[in-house]
DNA sequence: GAGTGGATTTCGCAT
DNA sequence: ATGCGAAGTCCACTC
């Protein structure tokens, strides 16, 4: 039985050893690295240079691309996944053009010098999860409105109304409807004012009495005046909290399923 | 004289070795590629879980990190530059954590199988330069007003009012007062309520008539007619256009200059 | 140190 | 295909 060789490896490897790789690893779908000294040019919804300087380029099996400096946790150039490209040498430079359509963008990165090409042929199947987001926060709200306030009855969430997309709306213990709107993180102005919109919205159409709730695990600095002039309610809440209690619920669910 | 080594590479190491490499590399500022099997936890303003898989690990100098699958243009799990390290092995895996201070975050990493270290030490001094930016559209506008409409006189930008900052704030061929919002992208319905509340401050504030232009490539589809209702002027405008207008200007500088 | 807005944002979901 | 909003967004800049 024929060994599985998850990487090939080139070291300090020569222009035309170089093109080979990088051709063989695009066209055979492998996750590509070539580290070296390059420039890099953008065109397409903006446009970029780079100049010369040793970076790290890395071409994926879905054929997005990364060029990454030694410094920052962002790419300097990059294109998403999906790409076309075109390998050539020239003028003892490796030139890798990567087009995407649907925007128009072309990235080409010039290597000079390669200190390392390595192709990998990598295998991940393994589940990704995240918890505490706004959806967590949705989730628990409904399934668990008392950690809102005492008496809330959610009636529906993603509600359309003219801005948009009320996250959760519902009746509160004296008859009243309460809009909400939840933020994961620090909520701003922005916040406020957008909840203050759907308030409008709703009662314009509703024509009655609508309370707004603001609910995050924080408010930035100015924005509890704005809250009062707007006539808004805030409601502290992690998110982490929420994720808690999901699991409790889902943990109740199982033993109430044995 | 030494050659200087920009590269190191393990290939298929112990996990004694990777071990060895990595604590060298990550204290050196030294950039850092491991490729294996690993999962990864995170936990911080959110919490993930990364189940078992092949993935390729960067520790850059700066000493960010950056998890990447073998697709996406994302990196699954990360940590912004400044990040402390702890790495150790523990039951034959190399567990590496990362946590970044302010806020508190922890991201481990967990490798039972290595096919590559790889350690670089990059140079890269080399500029990076982005055109066509909402800045770029902006300075155009101010240097040439005309591309917005004829007899536009900018008086000043980045105006502060109270629901923020005006883009671009002047005088029409007619004398009454313009705000300017740009958008280098498609313009949506947020772009034309912005550019409305700076309208309503500042009509409040100066008690005289202001128009609203809305300067952008091109609006959304339903905005059209939410311009009308508000009274708001559009301005067709291609960002790249711009950087053209600032390359002419910067050429006919130059050329009075000699 | 916190708040605000932009980004070649990307990504996902709903229309 | 388009629109809309979230993101562990990050980042730069201002106050």
């Amino acid at each position: 039985m024929s060994h599985r060789r998850p990487v090939v490896v080139h070291k300090n490897p020569t222009i035309d050893e170089a093109l080979g790789a990088v051709k063989a690893a695009i066209s055979g779908q492998k996750t590509l690295i070539v580290a070296g000294n390059c420039w890099v040019d953008y065109s397409g919804r903006a446009r970029s240079t780079l100049e010369p300087g040793e970076r790290i380029l890395i071409v994926k099996e879905d054929h997005s691309v990364l060029v990454h400096r030694p410094k920052g946790y962002e790419p300097v150039n990059w294109q998403p996944s999906g790409c076309i490209f075109h390998t050539r040498t020239k003028n003892g430079t490796l030139v890798l053009r990567a087009i995407r359509r649907k925007p128009r963008e072309t990235m080409t990165v010039f290597f000079d010098r390669i200190y390392l090409v390595s192709v990998f042929n990598l295998i991940d199947k393994g589940q990704f999860s995240l918890y505490a987001s706004e959806e967590d926060m949705q989730k628990a709200i409904l399934l668990q409105p008392s950690v809102v306030e005492e008496g809330l009855r959610p009636i529906t969430y993603e509600k359309k109304v003219e801005p948009g997309f009320i996250d959760v709306y519902g009746i509160d213990k004296d008859g009243k409807m309460v809009v909400i709107e939840i933020k994961r993180r620090i909520a701003g102005k922005e916040a406020a004012l957008q909840l203050a919109k759907y308030m409008e919205s709703l009662k314009s159409t509703a024509n009655r009495e609508v309370r707004g709730i603001l609910v995050a695990p924080q408010i930035a600095k100015g924005v509890q005046s704005l809250l009062v002039t707007l006539g808004l309610d805030f409601r502290r809440l992690d998110p982490r909290k929420c994720t808690e209690i999901l699991r409790e619920i889902e943990t109740k669910k199982l033993a109430d399923f044995f």
